[in-house]
DNA sequence: GAGCTATAGTTGAGTCTGCAAGCAAACTTA
DNA sequence: TAAGTTTGCTTGCAGACTCAACTATAGCTC
């Protein structure tokens, strides 16, 4: 051994190197997509993420703090973004019936368009990166583990059904809330 | 089924969904735990991790540009970093007797003392945090498929030997090179 | 229904980090 | 040894987030 210690993972345990770990390979990964996304379609990773959580939503449209929630971003953090998304003229505000406080972010065409163009090639990318360096199976597993982690989890649960079916009522009711 | 989707995975395959977890996992714990170790020891995570890295290095220093690398920093991180860290006093910088671009980062006493301080209750938090979501061998097998990912491996192999020498000859030459 | 407390979101100020450009030293090549 | 190139680091500027403080609305309790 030439070094003591060869990285910064040394005498440490195994939840120190997950850390670590789970750190640097965020920090890479997200600079590398990032440059290639803002190249190509003009939007960072979190706009991405964002207009991509709107678009699975009911509605296309969910409550700011919701939205926050998913992102794994500050209340305040998700004003800012919006405040981007909206004047791209990605993302529009929309107001609750049933209660003044709240505001909802929705997806406009546009952002929907912007969200269609550059998905391809962004989740190719994700496949790629992931897939160069794991197999398949353990990309699942990975996603499995990472899944039970803060941050993660927050799923389903959030929607506020009543209020949202007001508003829903208000926009676009043709949406498909099956039973 | 309420909502049409219930994350924002969707659809998407497992790639998507390990992405989409990966930085949610670390934006979650990256918060909690920096607020912890910067409320009880006045550091950032990315200082601490400066820092440990550094008191595992050979000398206790290491080249800026290495520095980075193993931070998953650019250089100008780094520059930015180790600038409010010579401040405190924790690091201080060394310069290299053969080639005079390259500077070193070194730790005081102060930054060991600090290190030491903080470690403790830091890799508790980690350990906590983890161990809080998985089983233990499920740690281990996330830090694995973590260190496949870029960012993570650049590990050995980067010591200069010869500079690190001449540098650690001025310094202290009381260092291990065993073979 | 007047006050308390809780909740949703925004805003000001500050931190961290990156990129692009710049500078200086080292290396290469003729 | 004088270009020309590469390498290591720093600097100016900008973006993305956070925290703390604040505003406005809701909900509760008497």
């Amino acid at each position: 051994m030439i070094t003591q210690a060869s990285s910064a993972e040394s005498e440490s345990g195994p939840a120190q190197q997950a850390w670590s770990r789970l750190l640097r390979a965020a920090a890479a990964t997200k600079r590398e997509l990032a440059a290639e996304l803002q190249e190509a379609h003009g939007i960072s990773i979190t706009a991405y993420e964002a207009l991509h959580v709107l678009s699975t939503a009911e509605d296309q449209q969910l409550k700011r703090g919701v939205l926050a929630e998913r992102l794994a971003l500050t209340p305040s953090g998700v004003t800012r973004l919006l405040e981007g998304l909206e004047q791209a003229g990605l993302v529009e505000k929309a107001a609750c019936a049933t209660d003044l406080r709240v505001s909802y972010a929705r997806l406009t065409d546009a952002g929907r368009e912007r969200l269609r163009a550059a998905s391809c090639g962004h989740t190719g990318s994700i496949r790629a990166l992931f897939e160069r360096h794991l197999a398949p199976g353990e990309v699942e597993q990975l996603a499995e583990l990472l899944g039970r982690l803060p941050g993660a989890q927050e799923e389903e649960g959030d929607v506020c059904p009543a209020a949202a079916a007001e508003v829903a009522a208000v926009a676009d009711a043709s949406s498909e809330r099956t039973p």
